[in-house]
DNA sequence: GTTTTTCGTGCAAACGTATTCAAAAAATGT
DNA sequence: ACATTTTTTGAATACGTTTGCACGAAAAAC
């Protein structure tokens, strides 16, 4: 769209000004090699043009680059000197041909947004790049594109798959049993198919939820996310059914996204009714801030005086010194180490088990909760 | 190390615990070809095998899949039923080899956590996906890396690369000319090498704060990022050069991290000085709203009432209602969209020219400034 | 009915690498 | 100095595609 724009100008040396939003100008590259403009294709320099240079054969070139491969140091040294002086980079693609495995590894990822998968995100990368692979990145808006993303993944033929936060709809299990290519869910467990997977203990950590707040309350709510997502069921479950063990049945219920306005939407609704709860357990830590925000300023109550708040993730703002949240903490970076470990064994020694890593969540009292 | 303790009781198929953290089970996956246990390599199947199957040549495969090629409805038919029946997808390694292109883009980024780059990177990988691209995701955690996590993108045989963040340092510049690979950088510009860049101009940016804050204001500070980012240098100095401008030479400087902590760390520093300012201007939103927590919670100053705070670049939590930021806004989404644009107009039309695109912040006032 | 054009098809040659095999060279042992 | 083992080497093949080319068939034009 800018840049129809800009292609109209192409031609123009001074500075322009679009809508008073954009500048554009050009300018003209260093020739470093003029007789470049009349070839079409850049031609890339191969091992067989080194092995010219250096006088040998293209396939101690190869040797050269292989760690452990058989050839004498002398020679060695002659052909990365050759390379260095044509700037040669053995070419991964044709090496993944013949060696039947690219390297990369396909990360199907949804919800940008949200802190904790940035986070998550992060580490997946790093690990992979410490362990000698490369990330192959595939976005998702909802999950109906899992197929289609898979599909591409599986083309390129990645080594393996980490699938975050998918519905895991009947298509996709479908294709993703039809493929050899190791898979491992995170943040999910698939519950008819036998597929490895690193999750959190979600209800586990609503019932710790559900017990640190029982004592110094006396009436309950909780904000949801949507009804499809088994995150939010296991959270919200788990915290009902702390709640009962203690003969608590009533727990006021509101659905929300999981994103900070729709906390604060849904928090707004529920201190707005009759019968204000002194407890909201929020599914998700941007929930609770947006929560945090409505009861403060939108009906002046004092947290944790008179409302406490519990989120879940422990996102970076989380600890940001105005919220203070009590959340149960995933152990996010354990989870994204683990899930890139059991992919990489998968790969490396097929084996017919499949693996599912399940942790526990860590509670992490700060100052939303009385005691 | 986690998955370490998890193989030692592979065989175990009862529930165990680790540290009190993990649970581990394992389910023996459902026998979908046993016949596989014995074959090393899992072969996958062939252009080769479909025609095989359907009973023509393999270069009619090929074609069966070419939109666009010179092939008959009646026996793109045939293959694409044979081919479904064996699940068989084309093999992009091998296309790439022979067509001299991965369309493969990739996107070298750091600092994930900032907010910022997060919602840039979904953009990035949005755009890159919807024409036709995929992305390799290479993370750096300093710029020292750059050098060679590039050269591994080269040796993918990426189509284009994108670099954000990156302080181009002189041999990641070396290499990058070496190389006939489009690139773009994302939010830098290179002052001595001609290459293509999208990025906001912070100066300009810096201006418009100090003319918004100027007519209120009789005391300033701004709280600026590393030396040698010139994402920071640029913005306070527009921001300097501004007040200058109304005659106003005297300004309160702090450096920090592009963080919350090191915001709040920093305005704890300025406002405990003497002669307090009234109007501090903060490099990043995220150092200025720990600025104003640090403002609010520790000096329990009003905002704007005492204090003005203005951030730069428009994160989501700015607009957060107890935050309500008043910000110079960066146009992410279309610069974000601008990159991938010019990087593929580079890869599909190599000419001579670098493009730079640089475009103007917006103010977004919000309600940390008076009026 | 003949000539031209179009279309569909298979053959074979790339693309840049790793790797097997056999031969050559070097190192070792006697 | 010779036999034997070990190491190093290059030729050749394979990996799974795309694509230029030639050839035949079918369709269109005359």
């Amino acid at each position: 769209m800018v840049l129809k724009l800009v292609r109209e100008f192409k031609d123009a040396f001074f500075i322009l000004t679009f809508y008073t939003l954009e500048y554009v100008f050009k300018k003209s590259r260093k020739e470093n090699n003029s007789a470049m403009t009349s070839k079409k294709k850049l031609q890339r320099v191969s091992s067989i043009d080194v092995a010219h240079l250096a006088g040998v054969s293209q396939s101690a070139v190869s040797r050269a680059f292989t760690p452990g491969a058989s050839i004498s140091e002398k020679k060695k040294k002659v052909i990365l000197e050759a390379a260095n002086s044509l700037n040669y980079r053995p070419n991964v693609i044709a090496r993944s041909l013949v060696q039947n495995s690219t390297k990369i590894i396909g990360l199907v990822m949804t919800r940008f947004q949200s802190p904790f998968y940035t986070t998550v995100l992060a580490d997946f990368t790093r690990h992979i790049q410490d362990r000698g692979y490369s990330t192959l990145l595939l976005n998702i808006d909802n999950d109906r594109e899992v197929q289609d993303v898979m599909s591409t993944a599986l083309q390129y033929q990645v080594d393996g798959l980490i699938i975050t936060s998918a519905n895991l709809s009947s298509p996709m299990v479908e294709s993703s049993l039809h493929t050899k290519t190791p898979i491992v869910l995170f943040n999910r467990y698939s519950e008819n198919n036998d597929l490895s997977a690193v999750y959190c203990d979600g209800y586990d950590g609503g019932r710790m939820v559900a017990d640190l707040l029982i004592p110094h309350h006396r009436r309950f709510a909780c904000i949801k996310g949507e009804v499809k997502s088994s995150t939010s069921r296991d959270r919200s479950e788990g915290f009902i059914s702390g709640l009962r063990d203690h003969g608590i049945t009533e727990c006021i219920a509101e659905h929300a996204e999981f994103s900070y306005d729709s906390g604060f939407a849904a928090a707004k609704k529920i201190l707005g009714a009759g019968d204000r709860p002194d407890a909201i357990f929020c599914i998700s830590d941007l929930m609770a801030l947006g929560a945090i925000d409505a009861a403060r300023s939108v009906y002046g109550l004092q947290i944790p005086k008179d409302l406490s708040i519990v989120g879940f993730d422990n996102i970076p703002m989380a600890s940001w010194h105005d919220y203070n949240l009590t959340t149960a903490a995933q152990p996010a970076p354990k989870m994204a180490e683990a899930t890139v470990d059991l992919l990489l064994e998968a790969i490396n020694s097929p084996s017919q088990d499949t693996m599912v890593l399940k942790m526990k969540t860590e509670l992490i009292i700060r100052g939303t909760t009385r005691s």
